[in-house]
Formats: C-alpha cells, structure tokens, sequence
DNA sequence: GAAAAATACGAGTAATTCATCGCATCTGCT
DNA sequence: AGCAGATGCGATGAATTACTCGTATTTTTC
C-alpha cells in the first residue's frame, strides 16, 4: 500500500506527418501482435518495437511508457465495445428485454474474438488500471446501462435501478471476462448468453412486476 | 502462443524438523504482507525473506520457484472458502433458497476481507493459472454445487443443470473478484448481496416452476 | 535549394529480477 | 561426545527490463 506503480498515461507527442500517423498505428498493431502471442508477460516495448519494424526510440516518442500502449489498446476496445452496445439498446422497435438478449449475446461473442489478446490485456490490467483515464472511460459506459434501467424499470427507486443495472454490468463485464479464459464455439456462446440472458430477464420482470403490477 | 511460462509448482522438499515447518509458515505468512502491502508488481522472493526474517535461501529450499508461494496461497484460501460454502450449503434445516442466499452473503463477505492482498492475488494469476494444480483445485469446488443444483431443480434435464451452476458459480466468482478492488463497508456488502440473491432466486423460481409446475 | 522542423534511429545505462551453490550451523541419536 | 543428515545462509551469476540521448535522416517551409 506504499507506492504502487501509478502510470503516467498522457500522450507525448501528436503525430504530424503522415509517416508518424502509420508509425503509431504500425506500433498498436504490433502490440496487440505481441499480447496474443506472447502473453502479458512478455509484451515489452522492446519487442513491440521490434513487431512493428521501428526502433525502440521511435516508439517512445508517442508513448510515454508502456503502460501508455497497454491503455491506449483497452481503451480502443472500450470505444468500440459501447459504441456496439450503445446501437443495440437504441434500437427501440424491439421491446427492452429483447434488445437486452441481444446486448448479451453480442458481448460474449465479441469476448471471445481474440481471446488471446484479451486475456493478456486483462492480465496487465494492473499496469494501467489504477490510471485516472481509465476511470473516466468506465462512467460513460455505465450512462447508457442508466438510460435502458429507467426505460425498463421506469417506477423503481432510483437506487434500485442503479444497483441492479450495477449488478447486471458488473455481471457481464466479469463473466465475460473469465469467458474468453475458455475458448467455446458460437453455439456454446449462444446457450451460455441465453442462459445469462434468462437470467436477468426472470430478475428484471419480476422487478417490474412487484412495482407496477404488469 | 509460443511458450507461455509454465510453472513447475509441486514442492521441493517437506519439512521435516518444527524449525522448518515455522519457516515455512513465516515465508507464507511475509508472503501475504508483501502482496497486500505491496501489490503483485512488487512481490519478489527477497523481499518476502526479507520480511519473513528468512534466508533467499532457505525459501528455496521449500518453494521451487515464485509461483509456487503464490499458488500455495491461493490454495490455502480456496480451500477455506469452499469448507465454508460447503458448510452454509450442507444445512439441510433451512430451505434451498435461504441457503443460497447465505451463501452470497457469506462469499461477498470475504472476498472484502483482506481485499488488498486478494486483488493482488488475482493480479498474480497469470503467474500460476496455467499450471495442472490450479485446474483440479477449482473442479472440487464445483462438484459441491453440483450436489445442491440437483436440490433446487430436481427435475430440470442435466445439461440445464450444469449450466446454470456453471451460470451461478462464475457470476459469484467473477464478481466476487471484482468486487474487493473497491473498498465497501458491511451495510454496502449486505445491499448488494441481496440483490444478487434475488436475481438468482429469481431465475431459479422460474425455472422451477416451468418444470414440475410448483 | 537551403534552413528549420519533424521524425527516425539504436547503442547504451541503470536497475531489477530469479534462482543456485558451496559452506556454516543446528538437531537428534547412539 | 561425536556423527550424519537436516536446515539455514547470502554473495553471486545470468538474464531481462524500461527508458534516454546524441545523431542521422526525412519532410516542410520559405
């Protein structure tokens, strides 16, 4: 409880030039390269550099440390993870509960696409964890879960709904983390997300029945 | 992918003299301080002889290497833990689901206990998961909610039974793990408890109830 | 086309780490 | 007491690591 390592995560430097642009991008893609194939405990900015066919001056020129990559790779998995789940839970055609089996079933399938990589970026996870950026990305997700609560469980308590919408993002987040420790087919994800889907759909319904009689 | 590092883990040597055995119960007990107070970055074999007032090594001449101190750990608490579910799960006086609800209680419980050193463990993991060990300890603990599934849904087919054991066990799991990295206090820990057990009641009332119509 | 700015390079440094091995000390036993 | 095996010691080797800094090259600007 001294002094764990706290990583300094702001970027050094913007690319200018077009080759600088291809060079960072040149770098991620070797990072998550070297995540999958070697393991967390193995991804050094010496290799990476190396992936990427740069010098290891040059990728530290973009990158403060390596914790910096490590963070800038979850947090591109971030944006994009929300931005799929954020579409569906739009979509207000299908009633809640169905947009919500299908939130569950596009998560866990997209955990287990590059699962290597996946695991070996939650293993570093302490590098960059502690981080306050990373803080800052988990809230904008948790608003979207709030907006789908109040729409489901429109005469709960307020603090029903944030804990239960707690409890059901904390839920998938973490079992679909563990999920891609184990690689499954599509049909095995399929029976596993209905199963998780089933499950919140029982709690959630009868939620909503004991506050609104429906 | 290429060669993950893959720890040798059983022991060493036994001790044989009372000397030993409190050695090694020191090394064990430092080993726990310098995870807590020190995070997973940091645990290193000197310091935890340094802390247990121990020779590098005479530590050595116990634990074959680093892993083998951290998986030891990490059994030692599986084992307490699934003695303690075992136990609230085997009280056959009260009905299934009060049972289950105690036990999220009991397990949420402690996994806030000793958090720092807990998360720390986890952030480990990669270090001895892999190993053989660690595969066959976790099977043991199934087994018991094998046993109470078959209880509470005595009618539904096997496959549905293990699965939604399966369901239950990771989601008390995972978001066990991730629920000791943020500290919370009692009142926290029991609100939240008895939310997750009612979506698992919940979940299995339905299924129930779809199956032998009760 | 020349000066200036941006980019790329990679050998080198300082620190940390795991684990071993030869030797000293202790314990139990006759 | 004296011996043998068990235990304890810690300097040391070999490997790995993150990151810097002075220099070379390329691009832009005027």
């Amino acid at each position: 409880m001294t002094d764990r390592p706290r990583a300094r995560i702001s970027s050094r430097k913007q690319p200018k030039q077009a080759r600088s642009a291809e060079l960072v991008a040149a770098i991620l893609d070797a990072a998550a390269q070297v995540l999958a194939r070697e393991g967390a405990q193995r991804f050094t900015t010496a290799r990476v550099a190396e992936r990427a066919g740069v010098s290891i001056g040059s990728l530290y020129q973009y990158f403060p440390n390596k914790a910096a990559i490590l963070f800038r790779l979850q947090s591109d998995e971030w944006r994009q993870t929300t931005d799929m789940l954020g579409g569906i839970l739009a979509d207000v055609q299908r009633p809640p509960l169905e947009r919500l089996r299908r939130l569950v079933h596009a998560f866990l399938r997209s955990e287990c696409e590059e699962a290597a990589m996946r695991v070996a970026l939650h293993d570093a996870a302490p590098l960059y964890r502690d981080a306050p950026e990373a803080q800052a990305a988990r809230a904008s997700g948790d608003r979207i879960v709030e907006l789908f609560m109040q729409e489901v469980l429109p005469c709960a308590p307020e603090a029903t709904r944030v804990l239960v919408g707690d409890l059901i993002t904390t839920t998938l987040g973490t079992v679909g983390k563990q999920f891609s420790e184990a690689p499954r087919n599509l049909a095995e994800i399929d029976v596993y997300a209905d199963t998780m889907a089933d499950m919140f759909c029982a709690y959630l319904e009868r939620l909503g029945a004991g506050r609104d009689g429906a």
